[in-house]
DNA sequence: ATTCGTCTCCTACTTATGTAGTAATTTAGC
DNA sequence: GCTAAATTACTACATAAGTAGGAGACGAAT
């Protein structure tokens, strides 16, 4: 049931967590530890608290393993990644998703190896989509 | 000087208003209030309040007419939304703009239409880049 | 001049986010 | 069996974000 968590609600460090959590599945609060880059570091408890947080809002289920917890995501990674485009569209791009993909193309993010890719996506994609 | 504010920093609700702003350039809490959409009214002194402190951050500049205030932009948007979008990316699609590119074209953003828009500024943009 | 509406300024309260300490518990070594 | 290291559970505190009320000033209408 997992309380229907309002999607795009992540944090700017929840979002860190939670991408490690979908890398590793299944880990400890000492797993993530080790698993964030040092920029990342907290102290052992403030990654217990983020990974209790997440639990209440339904981002997380906990279950013991000896005397560890252990904790899985509970929703799919697109899932939380399309709420999360959506609300950025919406506030930034107000509401259009080929303004965003126009910025892209011409602001600095997509240098001509990128272009190249996405050419290539577009091409497979075209015909039958 | 405008405190250098941390790019990025601007909540939902202050999107909404910053968005206004800019549209309107030089408006007072009034005006912005007049401008929002039914479902983002609030208490007209919660405008004043956002208005206050985007300008204690340095986002706006504010100037009395008369008795009233009028807030200004102080940074131009396109500032803000690369800032914003950088940070999104590297939240999100860690780092890469051409996967949110990718993430653009494969999922229900983008239409046969925009992608039509798209090509066409990729076929502008790819040989001068 | 008194009143009404509007606006500013200041204050306040709630929830969320960021960060972490402490006490108690568990377990792995001696 | 006792100690040290690791872990959990609970508590705490600061700042940010969200939302707004009240007091007082000011200008317009009467």
């Amino acid at each position: 049931m997992s309380k229907n968590p309002k999607i795009d609600a992540l944090s700017k460090f929840e979002w860190t967590i939670m991408n490690e959590l979908w890398e590793l599945e299944n880990a400890s609060a000492r797993d993530i530890i080790d698993a964030l880059p040092e920029n990342s570091q907290r102290a052992y408890t403030t990654i217990q608290t983020y990974l209790e947080r997440l639990v209440e809002k339904g981002y997380l289920s906990k279950k013991k393993a000896g005397n560890v917890n252990l904790y899985q995501t509970v929703i799919p990674r697109d899932e939380i990644v399309d709420g999360a485009t959506n609300s950025f569209i919406e506030r930034v791009f107000q509401g259009s998703g080929s303004s965003l993909a126009a910025y892209l193309i011409k602001n600095k993010q997509l240098r001509k190896d990128d272009l190249e890719q996405i050419r290539q996506i577009l091409e497979e994609g075209d015909d039958d989509a």
